[in-house]
DNA sequence: AGTTAAACGTA
DNA sequence: CGTACGTTTAACTT
């Protein structure tokens, strides 16, 4: 049996481009290849898995169409294309041609028509026919012996649309999948459907009256909005349809015969791989097209065992032994408000082989083996995101050292602004090694493993060889993320601070913070009621009881129709009433509803934080909040679940929140006192000390309030003399200016003129130019070697400096500005958590770390240890970095969080 | 049901 | 038209 398959070249690369991140492919020539990279995976994989006997490649030719000539806007209001897209097709057809695979265009027709054009060719003599695009007006091509594989997320996950899948999906059989899409619209295309219309009422109407001329037809029985807004549109669906429809008589330079798969030039393809830097690529291609009979394979092959009762100590001794780095990967039972669940199985990885054992199956001997193995600090280890990993094997009584790497940390230092460090992703971008975890990709029929007895279940076997799969593409991606730390620098952040400070959060986690919850709820309700009764008050104002105060489109109807008030700054869906610009109208109207609004947003924001901490207490009468470690792309912490992080502080009714947090007991008993430790203005030390000012530094040696002695120098008046407004302003502005503060934003900040913000800035910059120099210098140098560093060394990459978009290349500046000295602090308070609680630890006593605040420590205190530990937290903080300047730590003790203030 | 935008809390 | 976060709610989408 024949079989052609046919490619959409543009589409498919298109999408690779935006599936792959570019940055992580390129030639050292800096020639971009994400997209002909990802086409030529995807082509090797059809070709693997469907093995066709005929096959080409349609390409556009340029955007000039008779589509194009019958309506000017088709495919218009597309962005331009990105610039490192630009000359991949051409790579493309390289490839092609070394693969001696034909690709065809033709002027004035798009990709799609070439392929409508051979399908039917190519059906007319009885051959199946495989369609691989990224476009759904491919669709209308699906029939019996018709399928099309459209790329569904990624590179690899490719949906087979077959007439059954078509109808699944859209409620119509393919040949009427056109008068679907001509009514619902094609945003790609700059194709509008009808307002209102969706893929379910078109598939239904479509139904009704069979296709699109019976609706034309009929479109006076269509009922309801819907119905109207398609008579209205009727010209432009009909007009849709007739674009849509793709074209299957394109005079065409090639035959189907002429399209028959022929050997590959294998010198032309050395060359062009060589070019394209794939090595990886090329493995698969060979491996693919060379041996007939190579079977399909699903994802990573393992070598691996099920390990029975009894054979762990063996395993161990044989794959992991002293030096030898091995990979683990934990399963766990669901988490709880106190943390991780335990650990139930796990996979482990050597270099060569992997294992996987069930916790319950194990025999008390193969348990202890496995404790000496984890406990063992000369056995290196190493996990994907180890902190909950090893607190579900601490539950069950396994503590584990030794941990030489973390994945997701690694990642995270080398690219500290993604989104995800998913294992997948990163074995995807590292390893160029797809993860198939999907228990679909991996039906048992096709489970054809080597390892486990008759007794294990085919659901044993999958679990089991995910959790090795995971394994060894954590072992592997450790090996492959050491080198692509930057420099020894980055390689000790992860070693020496990173690493280490895991342990650090992971106990702060498992102790939390003792909450008094009879308080809490109390005041929950007191915070409602206060909400309740703001709510009657605004809704008396306006008298109408109706009004959704918690519904930004409803305040905007009140607001700006029924009481007339002057209209705030724009949002993208209307005028915002946000908390500033309700005040702003407070200020000018004195309307009553404003004070109730505002009142009401304060209080229920109160009683909603407060329902949350109460819903967030463990059975011990604790809140254990989650760390987060591979977020902030400055390299600070963030807390989760609850976020304990952004606990009211600045109003009274706020505070009252944190009398809430409480000293509690640990089961020696109770705890004497809570201790906050923090340092005062790190960020502006730490610009003194990045910057060298002379006159900053001065100002912190001398001891002298700071915003006292700043205003005295910008104003040019003693220090006893800056008035509170003075202080003010300057302390705006030397914060401001950490975060990229411009003259605009100062005034809008302080409500003066631009004009006098402008001044204040050269004054200052004037006074203080060491820091003006100093914030030139590290935009220019970011812009030059393409990031930032901190005082340890941390890196964050900001491509858009570059950019030719203001707004990106402002952004990332404010960026450049920001990162090395907020990711300064918080290498400091890094560096200071891991010496304090070593201090603690060698000073024997029973006081522990509970939280981080970015410049905040908070302590539970055991009895007696008040003025040790005080001692203890004060050099710790004090000494974490040899700055130009003093590092001022000021601590506060008391029975709660709020008395511990100062 | 799942996503996005607005609002607002912290450093 | 100032950085870095997380959470909640309403509204939008299908």
């Amino acid at each position: 049996m024949s079989r052609l398959l046919l490619l959409d070249g543009h589409s498919l690369a298109y999408r690779a481009f935006f599936a792959l991140p570019v940055e992580n492919f390129s030639t050292s020539t800096g020639q971009s290849t994400n997209g002909v990279y990802g086409f030529t995976s995807m082509l090797i994989n059809v070709l693997r898995d469907e093995t066709p006997t005929h096959l080409a490649v349609a390409f556009d030719v340029s955007r000039q169409t008779f589509r194009t000539e019958q309506y000017a806007e088709y495919k218009a209001g597309r962005a331009s294309t990105p610039s490192e897209f630009v000359g991949q097709v051409d790579l493309v057809k390289e490839v092609l041609n070394a693969l001696r695979i034909t690709h065809v265009q033709v002027d004035g027709f798009e990709a799609d028509d070439v392929i409508a054009t051979l399908t039917a060719q190519a059906r007319s003599q009885g051959m199946e026919v495989l369609i691989c695009s990224g476009d759904r007006d491919a669709l209308q091509l699906v029939d019996d012996g018709t399928t099309l594989l459209y790329p569904r997320k990624g590179v690899s996950d490719l949906a087979r649309m077959t007439p059954a899948a078509v109808l699944e999906k859209y409620g119509v059989p393919p040949e009427r999948y056109s008068d679907l899409a001509a009514l619902v619209g094609e945003s790609s295309d700059n194709l509008p459907g009808v307002p209102g219309v969706g893929p379910k009422t078109a598939a239904k109407w479509i139904t009704q009256f069979g296709d699109l001329s019976g609706i034309v037809d009929h479109a006076d029985k269509l009922t309801g909005k819907a119905g109207q807004a398609t008579r209205d549109h009727l010209d432009q669906v009909i007009r849709n349809r007739r674009l849509n429809q793709l074209v299957a008589d394109v005079e065409l330079p090639v035959t189907v015969d002429d399209l028959a798969v022929r050997g590959w030039d294998r010198e032309e393809v050395h060359r062009v791989f060589d070019g394209l830097e794939f090595r990886v690529l090329r493995e698969r291609l060979f491996a693919t097209l060379e041996s007939a009979e190579a079977e399909a394979e699903e994802g990573i092959e393992v070598e691996g065992t099920m390990l029975d009762a009894g054979e762990v100590a063996g395993w161990l001794s044989l794959h992991a032994g002293p030096g030898e780095r091995v990979a683990l990967v934990v399963q766990a039972a669901p988490r709880t408000p106190a943390g991780p669940g335990e650990a139930t199985a796990l996979g482990l990885a050597g270099g060569e082989h992997a294992a996987y054992l069930s916790l319950p199956e194990a025999t008390p001997e193969d348990e202890t083996a496995l404790a000496v193995f984890l406990a063992d600090r000369t056995r290196p280890k190493v996990l994907h995101e180890a902190k909950g990993q090893i607190s579900s094997l601490e539950l069950r009584g396994l503590p584990v050292e030794g941990v030489v790497s973390d994945t997701s940390l690694a990642a995270y230092l080398v690219r500290p602004d993604q989104r995800s460090y998913d294992l997948a992703d990163l074995s995807l971008r590292y390893l160029r090694r797809e993860l198939r975890l999907d228990e679909e990709d991996q039906p048992d029929g096709t489970l054809d493993l080597s390892w486990g007895d008759e007794e294990d279940t085919p659901a044993d076997r999958a679990a089991a060889r995910s959790l090795m799969v995971h394994a060894r593409a954590v072992h592997d991606l450790s090996v492959a993320l050491d080198a692509e730390l930057a420099d020894e620098e980055e390689r000790s952040l992860l070693g020496e601070v990173e690493l280490p400070l895991v342990g650090v959060l992971r106990r702060m986690e498992q102790v939390g913070i003792a909450v008094d919850l009879p308080a809490l709820e109390a005041l929950e309700r007191e915070f409602g009621d206060a909400a309740e009764q703001a709510q009657q008050d605004a809704w008396e104002a306006i008298a109408d009881d109706s009004v959704n105060l918690g519904s930004p489109k409803q305040l905007q109807v009140v607001l700006f129709e029924t009481l007339g008030l002057p209209k705030t700054r724009r949002t993208k869906t209307g005028y915002t009433t946000d908390a500033d610009a309700l005040a702003g109208l407070y200020a000018q109207t004195e309307h009553p509803f404003l004070e109730a609004l505002l009142r009401h947003r304060d209080k229920t924001r109160l009683r909603v934080t407060a329902e949350g901490l109460i819903r967030s207490v463990a059975d011990d009468g604790r809140i254990h909040t989650t760390y987060q470690q591979t977020i902030a792309a400055t390299g600070r912490l963030s807390s989760t679940e609850p976020n304990l992080q952004n606990i009211p502080i600045r109003t009274e009714e706020g505070r009252r929140l944190r009398e809430m947090f409480v000293v509690g007991a640990d089961a020696q008993g109770p705890y004497e006192a809570l201790m906050s430790a923090d340092y005062s203005q790190i960020e502006m030390r730490i610009m003194a000390h990045l910057s060298g000012d002379e006159g900053l530094i001065e100002a912190f040696r001398t001891g002298e309030d700071l915003h006292r002695f700043v205003g005295s120098r910008v104003f040019g008046v003693d220090p006893a003399e800056v008035t509170p407004e003075m202080r003010s302003k300057v302390k705006a502005m030397s914060y401001g200016l950490a975060y990229g503060l411009s003259a605009f934003g100062l005034s809008k900040q302080l409500g003066i003129s631009t004009g006098e913000a402008k001044e204040l800035m050269d004054e200052y910059f004037e006074r203080f130019g060491g820091v003006r120099d100093y914030l030139r210098d590290v935009v220019a140098e970011a812009r030059r070697s393409g990031f930032t560093e901190t005082i340890l060394g941390r890196r964050r990459h900001l491509p858009d400096l570059t950019s030719d978009n203001r707004q990106r290349r402002e952004m990332a500046e404010r960026m450049a500005l920001n990162a090395p000295i907020q990711g300064s602090a918080a290498d400091l308070i890094k560096i200071a958590m891991l010496r304090t609680e070593e201090a603690l630890r060698e000073a024997g006593v029973r006081s522990r770390m509970l939280l981080q605040v970015h410049d905040e420590l908070v302590l539970e205190i055991a009895p007696g240890e008040r003025e040790q530990v005080e001692r203890i937290v004060r050099e710790q903080m004090g000494a974490a970095a040899d700055l130009r300047v003093p590092l001022d730590v000021s601590v506060g003790v008391g029975r709660s969080w709020h008395d511990a203030a100062h």
